[in-house]
DNA sequence: GCAGCTAAATGAACAGCGTTCAATATATTT
DNA sequence: AAATATATTGAACGCTGTTCATTTAGCTGC
Protein backbone atom coordinates (compact mmCIF):
# COMPACT_ATOMS: atom_id res chain seq x y z
CA UNK A 1 0.00 0.00 0.00
CA UNK A 2 1.19 3.53 -0.57
CA UNK A 3 1.28 3.77 -4.23
CA UNK A 4 2.80 7.33 -3.96
CA UNK A 5 3.41 7.70 -7.72
CA UNK A 6 0.26 6.12 -9.51
CA UNK A 7 -0.64 9.04 -9.65
CA UNK A 8 -0.94 13.40 -8.12
CA UNK A 9 -3.18 14.27 -6.03
CA UNK A 10 -4.98 16.22 -8.71
CA UNK A 11 -5.35 13.04 -10.64
CA UNK A 12 -6.53 11.28 -7.86
CA UNK A 13 -9.23 13.88 -7.03
CA UNK A 14 -10.24 13.85 -10.62
CA UNK A 15 -10.38 9.78 -10.20
CA UNK A 16 -12.68 9.66 -7.13
CA UNK A 17 -15.10 12.28 -8.95
CA UNK A 18 -15.01 10.61 -12.05
CA UNK A 19 -16.18 7.51 -9.87
CA UNK A 20 -18.22 9.32 -7.48
CA UNK A 21 -20.54 10.97 -10.24
CA UNK A 22 -21.32 7.64 -12.05
CA UNK A 23 -22.14 6.41 -8.23
CA UNK A 24 -24.33 9.31 -7.30
CA UNK A 25 -26.07 9.04 -11.06
CA UNK A 26 -26.96 5.57 -10.62
CA UNK A 27 -28.01 5.65 -6.79
CA UNK A 28 -29.10 9.06 -6.15
CA UNK A 29 -28.22 11.42 -2.95
CA UNK A 30 -30.06 9.62 -0.54
CA UNK A 31 -28.10 6.28 -0.87
CA UNK A 32 -24.80 7.70 -2.19
CA UNK A 33 -21.73 5.84 -0.20
CA UNK A 34 -18.43 7.32 0.25
CA UNK A 35 -17.24 3.90 0.95
CA UNK A 36 -18.48 2.94 -2.11
CA UNK A 37 -16.78 5.05 -4.23
CA UNK A 38 -13.49 4.54 -2.78
CA UNK A 39 -14.04 0.81 -3.50
CA UNK A 40 -14.48 1.70 -6.92
CA UNK A 41 -11.68 3.97 -7.28
CA UNK A 42 -9.59 0.85 -6.01
CA UNK A 43 -8.82 2.97 -2.97
CA UNK A 44 -9.26 2.76 0.97
CA UNK A 45 -12.18 4.40 3.36
CA UNK A 46 -9.79 6.95 4.09
CA UNK A 47 -8.23 8.15 1.67
CA UNK A 48 -11.84 10.36 1.24
CA UNK A 49 -10.62 12.24 4.22
CA UNK A 50 -7.01 12.80 2.95
CA UNK A 51 -8.36 13.84 -0.57
CA UNK A 52 -11.60 15.80 0.36
CA UNK A 53 -11.73 16.28 4.12
CA UNK A 54 -15.05 14.48 4.23
CA UNK A 55 -17.51 12.70 1.86
CA UNK A 56 -19.59 16.31 2.15
CA UNK A 57 -16.33 17.52 0.58
CA UNK A 58 -16.44 14.94 -2.00
CA UNK A 59 -20.22 15.73 -2.70
CA UNK A 60 -19.09 19.47 -3.22
CA UNK A 61 -16.68 18.89 -5.81
CA UNK A 62 -18.98 16.24 -7.56
CA UNK A 63 -21.94 18.80 -7.65
CA UNK A 64 -19.17 21.23 -8.99
CA UNK A 65 -18.34 18.89 -11.70
CA UNK A 66 -21.67 18.69 -12.77
CA UNK A 67 -22.25 22.23 -13.33
CA UNK A 68 -19.38 22.25 -15.33
CA UNK A 69 -21.02 19.24 -17.58
CA UNK A 70 -24.30 21.38 -17.18
CA UNK A 71 -22.85 24.63 -18.72
CA UNK A 72 -21.24 22.19 -21.64
CA UNK A 73 -24.46 21.33 -22.43
CA UNK A 74 -26.06 24.90 -22.60
CA UNK A 75 -23.31 25.86 -24.69
CA UNK A 76 -23.55 23.04 -27.58
CA UNK A 77 -27.56 23.76 -27.18
CA UNK A 78 -26.56 27.58 -28.16
CA UNK A 79 -23.88 26.61 -30.61
CA UNK A 80 -26.47 23.96 -32.71
CA UNK A 81 -29.14 27.36 -32.45
CA UNK A 82 -26.45 29.07 -34.30
CA UNK A 83 -25.70 32.89 -34.03
CA UNK A 84 -28.23 34.05 -36.97
CA UNK A 85 -31.40 32.72 -35.64
CA UNK A 86 -33.87 34.53 -34.37
CA UNK A 87 -33.26 36.01 -30.25
CA UNK A 88 -35.75 33.76 -29.16
CA UNK A 89 -34.97 30.84 -30.21
CA UNK A 90 -31.28 31.30 -28.61
CA UNK A 91 -33.54 31.77 -25.38
CA UNK A 92 -35.61 28.60 -26.58
CA UNK A 93 -32.15 27.04 -26.79
CA UNK A 94 -31.13 27.95 -23.10
CA UNK A 95 -34.26 26.61 -21.82
CA UNK A 96 -34.32 23.46 -23.58
CA UNK A 97 -30.64 22.78 -22.13
CA UNK A 98 -31.68 23.88 -18.73
CA UNK A 99 -34.06 20.69 -18.73
CA UNK A 100 -32.06 18.43 -20.88
CA UNK A 101 -29.52 18.16 -18.08
CA UNK A 102 -31.94 17.60 -15.33
CA UNK A 103 -33.94 15.03 -17.57
CA UNK A 104 -30.81 12.97 -18.49
CA UNK A 105 -29.43 13.01 -14.96
CA UNK A 106 -32.23 13.59 -12.69
CA UNK A 107 -29.96 12.13 -9.82
CA UNK A 108 -27.35 14.42 -10.41
CA UNK A 109 -29.61 17.52 -10.89
CA UNK A 110 -31.17 16.92 -7.87
CA UNK A 111 -28.27 16.57 -5.67
CA UNK A 112 -26.99 19.61 -6.73
CA UNK A 113 -29.91 21.42 -4.95
CA UNK A 114 -30.40 18.51 -2.18
CA UNK A 115 -26.99 18.74 -1.03
CA UNK A 116 -26.56 20.88 2.21
CA UNK A 117 -23.32 21.75 3.23
CA UNK A 118 -22.42 20.80 7.56
CA UNK A 119 -23.31 24.38 9.51
CA UNK A 120 -19.31 24.73 9.80
CA UNK A 121 -18.65 24.74 6.04
CA UNK A 122 -18.45 27.24 3.89
CA UNK A 123 -18.33 26.67 -0.69
CA UNK A 124 -14.69 26.95 -1.29
CA UNK A 125 -14.06 30.20 -3.52
CA UNK A 126 -12.79 27.97 -6.25
CA UNK A 127 -16.12 26.02 -6.54
CA UNK A 128 -18.28 28.83 -6.36
CA UNK A 129 -16.35 30.13 -9.24
CA UNK A 130 -16.69 27.30 -10.98
CA UNK A 131 -20.43 27.01 -10.80
CA UNK A 132 -20.94 30.38 -11.57
CA UNK A 133 -20.07 29.56 -15.47
CA UNK A 134 -24.07 28.67 -15.64
CA UNK A 135 -25.24 31.88 -14.65
CA UNK A 136 -23.19 33.66 -16.61
CA UNK A 137 -23.72 31.85 -19.84
CA UNK A 138 -27.69 32.90 -19.39
CA UNK A 139 -26.36 36.55 -18.69
CA UNK A 140 -24.58 37.21 -21.63
CA UNK A 141 -27.63 35.61 -23.46
CA UNK A 142 -30.28 37.65 -21.98
CA UNK A 143 -27.96 41.10 -22.32
CA UNK A 144 -28.25 40.73 -26.39
CA UNK A 145 -31.90 40.38 -25.92
CA UNK A 146 -32.58 43.69 -23.94
CA UNK A 147 -32.26 47.38 -25.12
CA UNK A 148 -29.02 48.50 -24.65
CA UNK A 149 -30.24 50.85 -21.91
CA UNK A 150 -31.84 48.13 -19.93
CA UNK A 151 -31.11 48.46 -16.40
CA UNK A 152 -29.71 45.86 -13.98
CA UNK A 153 -29.43 42.84 -16.40
CA UNK A 154 -27.50 40.68 -14.30
CA UNK A 155 -30.20 40.58 -11.60
CA UNK A 156 -32.53 39.55 -14.65
CA UNK A 157 -31.14 37.30 -16.04
CA UNK A 158 -30.39 35.33 -12.56
CA UNK A 159 -34.00 35.95 -11.80
CA UNK A 160 -35.33 34.50 -15.05
CA UNK A 161 -33.01 31.25 -14.25
CA UNK A 162 -35.01 31.04 -10.84
CA UNK A 163 -37.98 30.84 -13.47
CA UNK A 164 -36.38 27.70 -15.42
CA UNK A 165 -35.09 26.54 -12.06
CA UNK A 166 -38.62 25.98 -10.53
CA UNK A 167 -40.41 24.66 -13.09
CA UNK A 168 -37.67 22.04 -13.44
CA UNK A 169 -37.51 21.13 -9.56
CA UNK A 170 -41.12 20.74 -10.47
CA UNK A 171 -41.04 18.36 -12.75
CA UNK A 172 -37.70 16.91 -11.06
CA UNK A 173 -39.26 16.03 -7.94
CA UNK A 174 -42.59 15.17 -9.39
CA UNK A 175 -43.70 18.26 -7.19
CA UNK A 176 -47.76 18.00 -6.48
CA UNK A 177 -47.90 21.68 -8.88
CA UNK A 178 -46.95 20.59 -12.21
CA UNK A 179 -48.52 16.78 -12.09
CA UNK A 180 -51.07 17.56 -14.72
CA UNK A 181 -48.98 20.19 -16.54
CA UNK A 182 -48.46 18.43 -20.16
CA UNK A 183 -45.25 20.87 -21.09
CA UNK A 184 -43.62 22.29 -18.02
CA UNK A 185 -41.02 23.36 -19.90
CA UNK A 186 -43.00 25.37 -22.60
CA UNK A 187 -44.47 26.93 -19.58
CA UNK A 188 -41.21 28.12 -18.03
CA UNK A 189 -40.50 29.55 -21.59
CA UNK A 190 -43.81 31.06 -21.64
CA UNK A 191 -43.13 32.77 -18.35
CA UNK A 192 -39.99 34.02 -19.39
CA UNK A 193 -40.83 35.41 -22.47
CA UNK A 194 -43.59 37.41 -20.69
CA UNK A 195 -40.94 39.07 -19.03
CA UNK A 196 -38.63 39.53 -21.53
CA UNK A 197 -41.43 41.87 -23.32
CA UNK A 198 -42.17 43.27 -20.18
CA UNK A 199 -38.48 44.91 -20.25
CA UNK A 200 -37.92 45.76 -23.83
CA UNK A 201 -36.95 42.53 -24.98
CA UNK A 202 -36.68 40.82 -28.66
CA UNK B 1 -44.75 -3.29 27.93
CA UNK B 2 -47.80 -2.40 25.12
CA UNK B 3 -49.54 0.45 26.59
CA UNK B 4 -52.53 0.08 24.52
CA UNK B 5 -54.43 2.60 25.82
CA UNK B 6 -52.38 5.70 26.27
CA UNK B 7 -53.27 6.62 22.72
CA UNK B 8 -54.97 5.65 19.58
CA UNK B 9 -53.22 4.44 16.65
CA UNK B 10 -54.05 8.33 15.07
CA UNK B 11 -52.60 9.99 18.38
CA UNK B 12 -49.89 7.92 18.29
CA UNK B 13 -49.34 8.69 14.65
CA UNK B 14 -49.88 12.70 15.21
CA UNK B 15 -47.40 12.21 18.76
CA UNK B 16 -44.49 10.86 15.85
CA UNK B 17 -45.16 13.29 13.83
CA UNK B 18 -45.10 16.57 16.23
CA UNK B 19 -41.90 15.14 18.10
CA UNK B 20 -40.82 14.39 14.03
CA UNK B 21 -41.42 17.89 13.18
CA UNK B 22 -39.49 19.85 15.93
CA UNK B 23 -36.81 17.47 15.67
CA UNK B 24 -36.40 17.90 11.90
CA UNK B 25 -36.57 21.68 11.90
CA UNK B 26 -33.80 21.67 14.44
CA UNK B 27 -31.25 19.33 12.74
CA UNK B 28 -32.28 19.22 9.01
CA UNK B 29 -33.09 16.58 6.24
CA UNK B 30 -29.10 15.00 6.18
CA UNK B 31 -29.24 14.71 9.85
CA UNK B 32 -32.38 13.53 11.05
CA UNK B 33 -32.98 10.47 12.86
CA UNK B 34 -36.18 8.26 13.04
CA UNK B 35 -34.36 6.57 15.99
CA UNK B 36 -33.83 10.38 17.69
CA UNK B 37 -37.58 10.90 17.05
CA UNK B 38 -38.56 7.76 18.52
CA UNK B 39 -36.64 8.64 21.61
CA UNK B 40 -38.45 11.71 22.22
CA UNK B 41 -41.43 10.66 21.80
CA UNK B 42 -41.08 8.19 24.55
CA UNK B 43 -41.26 5.33 22.37
CA UNK B 44 -38.52 2.49 20.78
CA UNK B 45 -37.57 1.88 17.50
CA UNK B 46 -39.47 0.05 15.96
CA UNK B 47 -42.66 1.66 16.63
CA UNK B 48 -41.92 3.46 13.47
CA UNK B 49 -41.90 0.68 11.09
CA UNK B 50 -45.66 -0.25 12.87
CA UNK B 51 -47.12 3.24 12.74
CA UNK B 52 -45.34 4.41 9.23
CA UNK B 53 -44.12 1.33 7.57
CA UNK B 54 -40.38 3.09 7.96
CA UNK B 55 -38.65 6.19 8.09
CA UNK B 56 -39.38 7.20 4.96
CA UNK B 57 -42.90 7.19 5.77
CA UNK B 58 -42.45 8.87 8.75
CA UNK B 59 -40.78 11.98 6.90
CA UNK B 60 -43.83 11.54 4.36
CA UNK B 61 -46.12 12.21 7.13
CA UNK B 62 -43.86 15.14 8.65
CA UNK B 63 -44.16 16.74 5.14
CA UNK B 64 -47.48 16.37 4.50
CA UNK B 65 -48.44 18.27 8.28
CA UNK B 66 -46.33 21.28 6.67
CA UNK B 67 -47.80 21.61 3.51
CA UNK B 68 -50.96 22.22 6.12
CA UNK B 69 -48.79 24.63 8.34
CA UNK B 70 -47.82 26.24 5.06
CA UNK B 71 -51.63 26.52 3.80
CA UNK B 72 -52.52 27.78 7.18
CA UNK B 73 -49.73 30.73 6.73
CA UNK B 74 -50.67 31.71 3.20
CA UNK B 75 -54.28 31.92 4.61
CA UNK B 76 -53.56 33.78 7.60
CA UNK B 77 -51.76 36.62 5.18
CA UNK B 78 -54.64 36.66 2.60
CA UNK B 79 -57.28 37.13 5.85
CA UNK B 80 -54.49 39.83 6.91
CA UNK B 81 -54.72 41.52 3.93
CA UNK B 82 -58.80 41.89 3.47
CA UNK B 83 -61.05 41.35 0.69
CA UNK B 84 -61.41 45.03 -0.58
CA UNK B 85 -57.95 45.51 -1.06
CA UNK B 86 -56.19 46.02 -4.60
CA UNK B 87 -56.39 42.41 -6.00
CA UNK B 88 -52.45 42.82 -6.75
CA UNK B 89 -52.15 43.55 -2.66
CA UNK B 90 -53.78 40.15 -2.23
CA UNK B 91 -51.32 38.28 -4.61
CA UNK B 92 -48.11 39.90 -2.81
CA UNK B 93 -49.57 38.19 0.31
CA UNK B 94 -49.02 34.87 -1.65
CA UNK B 95 -45.86 35.34 -2.59
CA UNK B 96 -45.00 37.22 1.04
CA UNK B 97 -46.25 33.89 2.42
CA UNK B 98 -45.07 31.62 0.16
CA UNK B 99 -41.49 33.21 1.27
CA UNK B 100 -42.28 33.24 5.16
CA UNK B 101 -42.85 29.91 5.79
CA UNK B 102 -39.46 28.96 3.85
CA UNK B 103 -37.89 31.87 6.02
CA UNK B 104 -39.02 30.86 9.09
CA UNK B 105 -38.55 26.85 9.14
CA UNK B 106 -35.71 26.66 6.52
CA UNK B 107 -35.09 22.86 7.78
CA UNK B 108 -38.63 21.66 7.16
CA UNK B 109 -39.23 23.65 3.60
CA UNK B 110 -35.77 22.29 2.12
CA UNK B 111 -36.85 18.49 3.83
CA UNK B 112 -40.32 18.47 1.53
CA UNK B 113 -38.11 19.31 -1.84
CA UNK B 114 -35.23 17.43 -0.65
CA UNK B 115 -37.11 13.81 0.86
CA UNK B 116 -37.00 11.77 -2.61
CA UNK B 117 -39.69 8.79 -2.27
CA UNK B 118 -37.39 5.03 -2.29
CA UNK B 119 -37.86 3.64 -6.18
CA UNK B 120 -41.00 1.27 -5.28
CA UNK B 121 -42.82 4.12 -2.84
CA UNK B 122 -45.00 6.08 -4.22
CA UNK B 123 -47.13 9.30 -2.40
CA UNK B 124 -50.24 7.90 -0.82
CA UNK B 125 -53.64 9.50 -2.24
CA UNK B 126 -54.38 10.93 1.38
CA UNK B 127 -50.60 12.78 1.24
CA UNK B 128 -51.25 14.29 -1.88
CA UNK B 129 -54.55 15.40 -1.33
CA UNK B 130 -53.04 17.08 1.96
CA UNK B 131 -50.45 18.78 -0.31
CA UNK B 132 -52.81 19.65 -3.15
CA UNK B 133 -54.47 22.29 -0.73
CA UNK B 134 -51.48 24.71 -0.73
CA UNK B 135 -51.68 24.80 -4.97
CA UNK B 136 -55.79 25.37 -4.23
CA UNK B 137 -55.26 28.76 -2.39
CA UNK B 138 -53.34 30.06 -5.07
CA UNK B 139 -55.19 28.92 -7.87
CA UNK B 140 -58.13 30.58 -6.21
CA UNK B 141 -56.48 34.05 -6.06
CA UNK B 142 -55.01 34.08 -9.72
CA UNK B 143 -58.47 33.22 -10.94
CA UNK B 144 -59.70 36.40 -9.27
CA UNK B 145 -57.22 38.32 -10.34
CA UNK B 146 -58.01 37.13 -14.99
CA UNK B 147 -60.64 37.74 -16.93
CA UNK B 148 -63.63 35.49 -16.15
CA UNK B 149 -62.65 34.09 -20.09
CA UNK B 150 -58.77 33.52 -18.85
CA UNK B 151 -58.30 30.05 -20.63
CA UNK B 152 -55.95 27.47 -18.66
CA UNK B 153 -56.42 29.63 -15.34
CA UNK B 154 -55.16 26.25 -12.83
CA UNK B 155 -51.97 25.87 -15.02
CA UNK B 156 -51.21 29.78 -15.13
CA UNK B 157 -51.76 29.40 -11.33
CA UNK B 158 -49.11 26.42 -11.05
CA UNK B 159 -46.71 27.56 -13.36
CA UNK B 160 -46.74 31.04 -11.40
CA UNK B 161 -46.33 28.64 -8.06
CA UNK B 162 -43.23 27.41 -9.91
CA UNK B 163 -42.02 30.63 -10.58
CA UNK B 164 -42.19 31.93 -6.95
CA UNK B 165 -40.59 28.51 -6.03
CA UNK B 166 -37.65 29.43 -8.21
CA UNK B 167 -36.52 32.43 -6.46
CA UNK B 168 -37.26 30.91 -2.77
CA UNK B 169 -35.38 27.86 -3.42
CA UNK B 170 -32.39 29.74 -4.78
CA UNK B 171 -32.38 31.85 -1.49
CA UNK B 172 -32.71 28.77 0.99
CA UNK B 173 -29.92 26.47 -0.54
CA UNK B 174 -27.95 29.64 -0.72
CA UNK B 175 -27.69 29.44 -4.23
CA UNK B 176 -25.26 30.79 -6.56
CA UNK B 177 -27.39 32.78 -8.89
CA UNK B 178 -29.05 34.87 -6.33
CA UNK B 179 -26.32 35.58 -3.89
CA UNK B 180 -25.98 39.24 -4.75
CA UNK B 181 -29.89 39.84 -5.25
CA UNK B 182 -31.26 41.80 -2.80
CA UNK B 183 -34.53 41.40 -2.69
CA UNK B 184 -35.45 38.05 -4.08
CA UNK B 185 -39.07 38.13 -2.78
CA UNK B 186 -39.23 41.33 -5.16
CA UNK B 187 -38.04 39.80 -8.25
CA UNK B 188 -40.12 36.69 -7.51
CA UNK B 189 -43.87 39.26 -6.96
CA UNK B 190 -42.03 41.45 -10.68
CA UNK B 191 -41.64 38.04 -12.55
CA UNK B 192 -45.25 37.11 -11.65
CA UNK B 193 -46.90 40.61 -12.15
CA UNK B 194 -45.21 40.73 -15.44
CA UNK B 195 -46.77 37.78 -16.75
CA UNK B 196 -50.25 38.13 -15.25
CA UNK B 197 -50.19 41.47 -17.24
CA UNK B 198 -49.49 39.51 -20.32
CA UNK B 199 -52.44 37.42 -19.43
CA UNK B 200 -55.06 40.54 -18.95
CA UNK B 201 -54.59 40.46 -15.18
CA UNK B 202 -55.19 42.96 -13.17
C1' DG C 1 -61.79 -13.44 39.50
C1' DC C 2 -59.29 -15.79 36.44
C1' DA C 3 -57.58 -17.94 32.34
C1' DG C 4 -56.90 -17.37 27.50
C1' DC C 5 -56.30 -14.59 23.75
C1' DT C 6 -55.00 -10.71 20.87
C1' DA C 7 -52.37 -7.14 19.53
C1' DA C 8 -49.25 -3.23 20.94
C1' DA C 9 -44.67 -2.40 22.02
C1' DT C 10 -40.13 -3.80 22.67
C1' DG C 11 -35.14 -4.05 21.85
C1' DA C 12 -31.33 -7.16 20.48
C1' DA C 13 -29.26 -8.34 16.15
C1' DC C 14 -27.56 -7.08 11.66
C1' DA C 15 -25.56 -4.69 7.88
C1' DG C 16 -24.09 -0.42 6.46
C1' DC C 17 -22.65 4.41 7.11
C1' DG C 18 -18.85 8.47 8.00
C1' DT C 19 -14.94 9.62 10.75
C1' DT C 20 -10.65 8.86 13.13
C1' DC C 21 -5.96 7.67 13.62
C1' DA C 22 -2.12 4.37 14.84
C1' DA C 23 0.22 1.37 11.85
C1' DT C 24 2.31 0.29 7.47
C1' DA C 25 4.40 0.45 3.03
C1' DT C 26 6.58 3.21 -0.44
C1' DA C 27 9.49 7.18 -2.17
C1' DT C 28 12.85 10.27 -1.40
C1' DT C 29 16.83 12.02 0.81
C1' DT C 30 21.07 11.64 3.24
C1' DA D 1 22.40 1.37 2.60
C1' DA D 2 20.19 3.71 6.12
C1' DA D 3 17.18 7.25 7.61
C1' DT D 4 13.45 10.12 6.83
C1' DA D 5 9.10 11.62 5.08
C1' DT D 6 4.57 10.81 3.48
C1' DA D 7 0.81 8.44 0.98
C1' DT D 8 -2.30 4.89 2.09
C1' DT D 9 -4.39 1.69 4.86
C1' DG D 10 -8.06 -0.58 7.60
C1' DA D 11 -9.69 -1.74 12.25
C1' DA D 12 -12.37 0.61 15.73
C1' DC D 13 -16.18 3.55 17.10
C1' DG D 14 -20.66 5.29 17.34
C1' DC D 15 -24.23 6.11 14.61
C1' DT D 16 -28.10 4.81 11.19
C1' DG D 17 -32.67 2.03 9.44
C1' DT D 18 -34.79 -2.47 9.28
C1' DT D 19 -36.29 -6.90 11.06
C1' DC D 20 -38.71 -9.95 14.03
C1' DA D 21 -38.94 -13.18 18.06
C1' DT D 22 -40.27 -12.00 22.60
C1' DT D 23 -42.73 -9.70 26.10
C1' DT D 24 -46.57 -7.45 28.13
C1' DA D 25 -51.07 -4.87 28.55
C1' DG D 26 -55.88 -4.98 27.89
C1' DC D 27 -59.93 -7.38 26.40
C1' DT D 28 -63.11 -11.59 26.30
C1' DG D 29 -65.60 -15.34 27.96
C1' DC D 30 -66.11 -18.39 31.71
Amino acid sequence: MGRRSDHTREELRALFVAHGHAHLGEVGLARFSGREVAKRAGYSVGTIANLFGSVDGLLVAINSRSFEIWADLLRERLAAAGLDCPAADRIAALVDGYFAFAERQPELWSAIYAHRLPDGMALPEDDRERRAGLTRIVEDEIRTVLPDDAPDVPRLARSLVAVVHGHCSFVVTGSFALLEEPDPKGAALARVRESLAAHGGQ
